[in-house]
DNA sequence: ATCATATACGGTATCAATACCGTATAATCA
DNA sequence: TGATTATACGGTATTGATACCGTATATGAT
């Protein structure tokens, strides 16, 4: 085998933000940074399933469909997500995904995650807080988020105002530029 | 040379983030992500110096100094900087580096390159659309960031709907999710 | 046990956002 | 020279967001 392979191996392994390739999302491969980044030791991951790294099987399920649609469509997808380090403590990071296969995109995943620091700021999101989210960084409204959640308008709207007043922001647009400006853990 | 090398050397070539391994500021290793982010085929980037992808020599003296203390302490950094594309387009980046040689910090280095605007198939952002969504992201109304630009809110609007149409979003909201890291160019 | 908080829902009132209709000028480009 | 786009502004109509009023249950901490 060539020297480039394994210098791409190196800088995989080495890379300064946390990088796994699933398949049917079992951890089939990550690096250094990724396993770091969640308590683990890279043995204690290969073969795993990713469920173990989310809060709840319920999160497990739901993000499994967000990003199918865009995968399929352009091959790529990216979101803001909480991930649960070994020691239960959550990490709110940024996703990105590339299929190596747009026709089945679980089957060849490429991820990426990069922490973001907000947990920091003693601000943690609950459960309904980051499903809402997750909404609204997709567009949606309070409606169809209730829709989505199985809720009433009217509690969306209450979380909506609880994230408000924690992040000290005056509207949602404010918001959503401080989740993803926020700068990383590091 | 066994599977798993393979299949990480894989990995670092398909990942959704621009990556780049380099040996006192030359090019010798980059995934695909990281030259179709700058423009370039890959070949035309192995073996050249940093230099060609900031905006000027000054830029690329400045940013040489700026991360050094912080890998010879921890062994990583991270900023945000403005890349330039082979075009001349520039790219604003979360950047991120880890050196394999703290004594040396420049003599190995891995990085990561996220960009922080979308660059919308490659049109850019307009001088107003920037001014825009520069309030947008500080949580001003149409209002008051047309008093802000002394232009009326009506034509404030107007550019909104123009970032809402060329970003291909549903509302303010997704917009600024969608603004802080672009989906990988696909 | 009390207090704070998260959750969940109802109502109302007001302002903001968005989508349309229209006009007009300036610049760039095939 | 037309065509397109960005800029700038006016109107109206509808929907959404936000801020209040209220109630209620559950949970966790002091």
């Amino acid at each position: 085998m060539n020297d480039l392979t394994q210098k791409m191996a190196q800088a995989f392994d080495a890379a300064p933000i946390g990088m796994a390739v699933s398949h049917h999302r079992i951890i089939s491969m990550c690096n250094t940074s990724f396993a770091e980044m969640l308590g683990y030791d890279r043995p204690d991951l290969l073969g795993q399933s990713f469920r173990i790294l989310y809060p709840s099987h319920a999160e497990f399920d739901r993000v499994r469909d967000i990003g199918l649609k865009a995968m399929e469509d352009h091959g790529s997808y990216s979101d803001e997500r909480m991930m649960r380090r070994k020691d239960g403590v959550p990490v709110w990071c940024r996703f990105r995904a590339r299929t190596l296969m747009p026709g089945d995109p679980l089957a060849h995943l490429v991820m990426s995650f990069a922490p973001i620091r907000d947990q920091l700021d003693g601000a943690q999101l609950t459960k309904r807080e980051r499903e809402v989210l997750s909404g609204l960084s997709r567009g949606l409204t309070s409606k169809e988020i209730g829709r989505e959640l199985g809720l009433s308008p009217r509690t969306i709207e209450d979380v909506r105002a609880r994230l408000l007043r924690k992040f000290e922001v005056k509207n949602t647009s404010e918001l959503l530029s401080r989740m993803s400006y926020a700068r990383p853990t590091s």
